[in-house]
DNA sequence: GCCGTTTTCGGCCCGACTGTTTTCAGTCG
């Protein structure tokens, strides 16, 4: 999608007038950037359908910027932002990312120095250069040297999945000091934002010496950046790092709410607040100067007049509307699944057992368990055949006996090439479900790829598409398909699409809601290749609920005897 | 440059921290 590559101009663009010192032009840019970047519709779409008055009507796209999109989607160019370029060749993008440098910085040090990039700042620091100037010194210097390492080396986002652990630890240490009265994730972790940068914790305490002692030596820890009365910041091995605050306990609903985020949101949230004649800052709601809220989060939603809002929807893609009406979503919770889908064992390609899944699902207090282990074409997990799915039946049918909880009998049947099988549909019809899936070829142009899994999907025996776009989070992209098109023929022939709890995440935050609006159910499934991986199935919930997703939306929330009856149809 | 249940003109979120100053600009979240 152009999309992506027109919200970055938008952004540069707004970057290099912050140069300038030009008031508020750039943040109409960048918020007309972040605009097009969440947009559901393909912006070559939208302006073939309703030319340039729609494309006006994306929310921050006034006149001027609708022009330059045009121009951008005709020319493939955009002349302003050239122009921009040549009067000042400096990479502001990755300039920018480096701690303690802004535009007006970087503008200086360009003046000064002419300094154009991360490579010659360097330069310029090895040469001790920068602490000579006016407002640099021996600190910022080596600071700014070591922000450039630090990109260098990482520069990744973390899954949530990856830090989780580490949070817990820390949450559990902090907890059992007696001076520690609240104590909560903030930031994207507590979004559940599907990677993070690092992690925000909020405490509520009136004593904070002894909880900084506790923090900064907590384990894992590879250095501490600052540590002060109410703020401290470490770098955990990992490499990501975590801050942590310390408010009085009347304002930590304010702090949570305000530590949450997103920006966009808060943003949002505070221009709803003045409009209503308050102010609202990390240490509460006031009007006139009187403190009106803040040690409750849900307090400050209710004085706002809104309904509360779940963590997950706090990224200003129209929660805060929703909210004033009462009308959001109330979303799919955890205990809410009663199964999972998506599973391999050593029937096939895994080191698990059917018996060993069945135990597991048992323990999770699930109703019933799907089987699905991959079919030949698959070497590398020694897909099954037809014989040797028929031979699995039998087997399942025994667990069925020995056991109370429901086993299905499934499979995730390849798509190939051309979007056939590589099974034959007597067998398919024999299994209680059908996932289907792209494991190979995945290099093929938009029309080919959809076109394959169009085809793929209107075998009638099939109950659902797993990971539908093919990426996996911080290691491969999503793969070129119409999703529109995927969504809509899933709605109409009624086959499931898959949210996937591994490190794929796959459909993610924004198509698992776009799905969900052309009114397409899902399955939540773990793709388990290792026991320990039946219990990620709270990413995937995550993520749902990020979508905007309710137990209603999802199938495998549905008791045995309702989702035997769905299967069946099938 | 964008936007509108106070406005088509006059606003645009806000407080803390850092490193540098000697009262503050720039950056960050």
């Amino acid at each position: 999608m152009k999309n992506d590559e027109i919200a970055k101009i938008l952004f540069e663009i707004g970057e290099y007038l912050d140069l300038e010192n030009i008031p508020f032009k750039p943040r109409a840019y960048q918020s007309a950037a972040l605009s097009l970047d969440n947009l559901e519709k393909d912006i070559e779409d939208i302006y073939r359908e309703k030319g340039l008055k729609g494309v006006q009507e994306i929310p921050g796209v006034g006149k001027s910027i609708a022009l330059k999109i045009e121009e951008y989607l005709k020319t493939g160019k955009v002349e302003y932002y050239e122009e921009l370029k040549r009067k000042k060749p400096i990479d502001v993008k990755n300039l920018t990312k480096i701690e303690g440098l802004g535009p007006k910085r970087i503008d200086f040090l360009n003046k000064e120095l002419g300094i154009r990039n991360v490579a010659e700042l360097r330069e310029a620091i090895e040469k001790s250069k920068l602490k000579e100037l006016k407002g640099f010194g021996e600190k910022s210097q080596k600071n700014i040297l070591e922000s450039i390492a630090f990109m260098e080396s990482s520069g990744l986002r973390y899954l949530i999945s990856e830090v989780a652990e580490d949070v817990d630890i820390i949450l559990e240490r902090l907890k059992k000091l007696k001076e520690v009265k609240k104590i909560e994730v903030a930031g994207s972790f507590r979004r559940r934002k599907e990677t993070v940068g690092d992690i925000d914790i909020l405490v509520a305490s009136p004593f904070s010496h002894k909880i900084m002692d506790e923090f900064v030596s907590l384990p894992g820890i590879v250095r501490i950046w600052g540590r002060g009365e109410t703020k401290s910041s470490v770098r955990m091995k990992k490499g990501y790092d975590i801050d942590l605050r310390i408010v009085m306990e009347d304002s930590f609903g304010s702090a949570l709410q305000y530590f949450t985020g997103s920006k966009e949101h808060n943003v949002a949230l505070r221009r709803l607040a003045i409009s209503k004649g308050y102010k609202l800052n990390e240490y509460g709601l006031f009007k006139n100067d009187l403190y009106k809220a803040g040690k409750k989060e849900e307090d400050i939603y209710e004085k706002l007049g809104l309904q509360y809002i779940p963590p997950e929807l706090r990224e200003n893609r129209g929660e805060i509307e929703a909210a004033i009406k009462f009308k959001l979503p109330k979303l799919i919770e955890l205990k809410d699944v009663r199964g999972d889908f998506h599973t391999h064992s050593s029937f096939a390609g895994t080191l698990i057992s059917m018996e060993d899944i069945v135990l597991r699902a048992m323990q999770k207090k699930y109703e019933y368990i799907g089987i699905s282990d991959h079919t030949k074409e698959l070497k590398i997990e020694n897909g099954l055949d037809e014989k040797r799915l028929a031979l699995q039946e039998k087997e399942i049918r025994k667990l069925n006996e020995k056991y109370k909880i429901k086993i299905f009998h499934g499979a995730e049947v390849n798509i190939l090439k051309d979007g056939s099988f590589d099974i034959k549909n007597s067998a398919l019809k024999e299994l209680d479900f059908v996932n289907i899936g792209i494991h190979t070829n995945f290099k093929m142009n938009k029309k080919d790829m959809t076109e394959r899994v169009l085809k793929a999907m209107s075998n009638p025996y099939v109950t659902c598409l797993t990971h539908p776009t093919g990426r996996i989070v911080n290691r491969r992209g999503a793969f070129n398909i119409d999703l529109e098109k995927i969504f809509k023929f899933a709605k109409t022939n009624n086959i499931l699409l898959e949210i996937n709890s591994s490190e794929r995440l796959d459909l993610n935050d924004y198509n698992i809601r776009s799905a969900k609006e052309k009114g397409c159910k899902f399955f939540i499934n773990t793709d388990t290749h290792a026991l320990k991986q039946m219990d990620r199935m709270k990413y995937g919930v995550y993520q749902a609920r990020r979508g905007w997703v309710t137990k209603e939306d999802v199938i495998n929330t549905l008791p045995v005897r309702e989702i035997e009856k769905f299967l069946k149809k099938k």
